[in-house]
DNA sequence: GACGAAATAAAGCCAAAGCTACATTTTTGA
DNA sequence: TCAAAAATGTAGCTTTGGCTTTATTTCGTC
């Protein structure tokens, strides 16, 4: 076994550097995913209702209450009590390019072969991790194949 | 047997169904992160030390510690206080198959024309994603342009 | 062998995201 | 109309994964 350590070498930090990533992006997928589902619904039915947006996002809905507080919070989405959940323009903005991205990453997982249900599937958690370089080699490899 | 009551529509259970899946794929992400580097760090150097495995997951060492706890707790690594933590042969499988899995979603990304650089950081949050299934039409997809 | 530095442990705080249980408001329909 | 049902709000519990701070143990070096 090699190698005394030094404060922090190349290797470690490299680590770190993807680990911090891919925890950041985690942190803002929640909200990724109940912007674009608050969107869906208001094209919908006109407004993205607490019971509406829990069933679809298959939890509770206090708990669809606090993420839609946390959607507030973040100047996402506007609400009154009793009353139904909108977006922003910023959360729509958001809700917009999410849905673009994930359709371009199950788009893809097919072009792969992946079939359509699986690909559904593995992009719900994937799409969040796509970086906006990888968005566009997606789109150039989708457009090169057509 | 008789049919129990329906109080979901179709397009609210199947989105909640992709929800529960990505969160179930994010409860073991950390677990295979950690087991993954612990396997490095054990070829690297015979055996992972807290302050390493901190290091290297951009984590304070508490924070290892605690994942640490979860690996024990799962049967995926043993330690004895002040002393270096090991996989099990159930930490070590986990740990070949994360590590596998990894290489293939970065060559996919690189085949796909994502920079190098970029493919390591995406891949870091998707790989945890990515199903059986769409493990296996990526392979076959490198496989034939090979 | 002893001492100081480094590593590890232990305790406790915080936020997020899930849950249940219960209270309140709104909607519905007899 | 008005009572029951449905929707929403609120409180509080749990786990997880971060953190800091403070103790304790181990280790390297003299």
């Amino acid at each position: 076994m090699p190698q005394t350590e030094q404060t922090c070498t190349a290797a470690e930090s490299e680590a770190a550097d993807r680990f911090n990533q891919a925890r950041a992006a985690q942190s803002v997928a929640i909200l990724e995913d109940y912007a674009e589902m608050i969107g869906d619904l208001m094209e919908e039915m006109g407004e993205a209702r607490i019971t509406d947006i829990a069933k679809r996002m298959g939890v509770t809905h206090p708990t669809a209450t606090k993420a839609v507080a946390r959607l507030k919070r973040e100047g996402l989405a506007v609400s009154r009590p009793y009353r139904g959940v909108f977006l922003t323009e910023d959360g729509l903005a958001l809700a917009d390019r999410v849905r673009a991205r994930h359709r371009v990453v199950v788009e893809v997982l097919t072009a792969l072969g992946v079939p359509p249900e699986t690909a559904e599937l593995d992009a719900e958690g994937m799409e969040h991790h796509v970086s906006d370089v990888t968005l566009k080699a997606f789109e150039a490899f989708l457009d090169a194949r057509r």
